[in-house]
RNA sequence: GGUCUUGUGGCCGAGUGGCUAGGCACCAGUCUGCAAAACUGUGUACAGCGGUUCGAAUCCGCUCGAGACCUCCA
């Protein structure tokens, strides 16, 4: 479809390094995210990741790849406590909020659609959920026993570390080596139906205050943290796929082990390229829910959040979020907010001049020069600092035309136009020009706008500031060009 | 302690060894009834020290600082 289709680099955090991006089965790619745990509502920081993988799909969506893009929904797992105790995070949400862990994730779930409206993602291909999956999870740890990689305790089920590492390599994605794992057995102690410290669990056998139990051939239990991941990857990408996403806090131990499993099961790692997003930080610290330094997604576009003292559309959020490239870290902050909400509008204001322009038999730049220079930023590893840059050189430039310092032709102003449309909307995400559509409010403007117009004609200013203040009261700013006056 | 990332002008934030990143803010000017917007011009930025090189923000070493993971976390 694109002719820069071939031309794309992504960051493997397999080899560390950008490579060039080659789809297993041309022209069509298999992506995994890990998706969110719905014990409670995702905050900011989930969401950065969410976005940014957004912005990934779609733009291999606009390189002509036919994607499926699969992204989990966590809603069961036995998962560890800071004391090394198993405890269920969603049953424990649920008792704290009487409710059913089913209660519990649908509530959050419905939330984390709301979200994703309101933050303008795509829908991913398939959510699948765990407890969808508990039949092929079980097939999974069995292929992993007969293998020989894994061991049965007490109705629990656990990967064999060392011997796995006899004949793979474990920790290949994170750097760590097993030796020096072994260093750290400080917190195995004599209860512990671990063989090695760094063995994880497969199945947990179930404890009388749980809520959600599966049945299994080893008894009833839950699923490990895991096992999810590698069981519905498998089932709707196959054994090897292309990429596989997630936050940088996922990589040791969640992908670390999602690779072992893998591997342990089916002899091949998941996937081609592992890409993770960068965290999001609150004053250069990760925002988490340990730390309090968190706010909501709804929080900041409601201007609720005492850490901002207004609010900030999904847009500008977006925005600001774009600006960043998606392996670096990102501080929200006031200032930084502000002013991605001016640049935003400047954006703004530029694309929507594109249809007042007039047109030239000739173009006095290079039009497919500056389009080509958006698909270079992004075919190097998704760099969307570097084509909102791009962006603002095309902003310039359709200014510089409507006030007449250069020219573009037809041919080109559709081109140009075309382009800002797929990389603003459909590779950014980013709605321009929704504000001001309201029906009823439009012919009101135009009638106040007349008469302030007839009171500047009488060069009576008295009255034409009047309704310029009073709208600005309002929060509706009025600006006065040479082909007349505009709002917004 | 181990593994890894990182330190860019007032703020945010890209950066392939040599060619203006960009945005916001500031200052001056053009335009305008005034404003806003738009446009133009203006900034001796690359933590410190040393090394490699004709040339380093970019490569190497050391020092200092920050962060992430090693326990649930996007």
């Amino acid at each position: 479809m694109s002719s820069h289709h071939g031309n794309l680099k992504i960051y493997n955090s397999l080899s560390g390094q950008k490579e060039k991006f080659e789809p297993l089965h041309e022209n069509r790619v298999g992506m995994y995210v890990c998706g969110p745990t719905l014990y409670s509502e995702p905050h900011m920081g989930n969401m950065r990741t969410f976005i940014n993988f957004d912005m990934i799909y779609r733009y291999l969506l606009v390189l002509g790849y036919q994607v499926k893009y699969v992204r989990n929904i966590t809603d069961a797992g036995h998962i560890t406590n800071s004391l090394g105790e198993a405890e269920d995070s969603i049953g424990k949400a649920a008792r704290m909020e009487q409710m059913q862990s089913l209660e519990i994730v649908y509530k959050y779930n419905v939330k984390f659609q709301e979200l994703q409206r309101i933050y303008n993602l795509l829908p991913p291909s398939i959510e699948p959920t765990a407890t969808g999956h508990i039949q092929e999870q079980i097939e999974h740890i069995e292929k992993i026993i007969n293998n020989g990689f894994a061991y049965v305790v007490n109705g629990s089920v656990y990967f064999d570390v060392k011997k796995y590492s006899e004949k793979f390599e474990y920790g290949i994605l994170s750097g760590r080596k097993v030796d020096e794992l072994a260093e750290e057995t400080r917190t195995l102690n004599a209860q512990d139906e671990k063989r090695f410290f760094a063995d994880f669990a497969l199945w947990k056998k179930a404890n009388p205050e749980d809520m959600q139990i599966w049945r299994s051939p080893w008894g009833d239990g839950n699923p490990g943290w895991h096992i999810e991941c590698t069981a519905m990857s498998t089932k709707y990408l196959g054994p090897h796929f292309d990429i596989h996403g997630g936050g940088m806090d996922l990589k040791f131990p969640h992908h670390e082990d999602e690779i072992a499993q893998n591997c342990g099961s089916l002899g091949c790692n998941p996937a081609k390229y592992w890409m993770h997003a960068n965290m999001l930080n609150v004053n250069g610290q990760k925002m988490s829910k340990s730390l309090g330094n968190y706010f909501l997604p709804q929080e900041i576009v409601e201007g609720s959040t005492e850490l901002f003292d207004k609010p900030y559309s999904p847009d500008v959020i977006r925005f600001f979020m774009m600006q960043a490239h998606y392996r670096s870290n990102l501080d929200f902050t006031s200032d930084a907010l502000n002013a991605a909400e001016k640049g935003f509008s400047r954006l703004s204001d530029a694309v929507m001049l594109l249809d007042k322009l007039t047109v030239a038999t000739n173009s006095s730049f290079n039009v497919g020069e500056l389009v080509s220079s958006f698909y270079t930023a992004m075919n190097d590893d998704f760099n969307a600092p570097t084509l909102i840059a791009n962006l603002f050189e095309a902003a310039k430039k359709i200014n510089l035309i409507n006030d007449g310092k250069e020219t573009i032709s037809k041919d080109d102003l559709n081109i140009l136009s075309a382009h800002l449309t797929i990389f603003i909307s459909d590779v950014l995400g980013l709605r321009i020009g929704t504000s001001n559509s309201d029906s009823k409010l439009s012919p009101v403007m135009d009638l106040v706008l007349e008469l302030r117009q007839q009171a500047r004609e009488n060069k009576d200013w008295t009255t034409s500031d009047k309704i310029r203040d009073g709208l600005a009261a309002a929060g509706i700013v009025v600006k006065d060009t040479k082909e007349g006056t505009s709002w917004s």
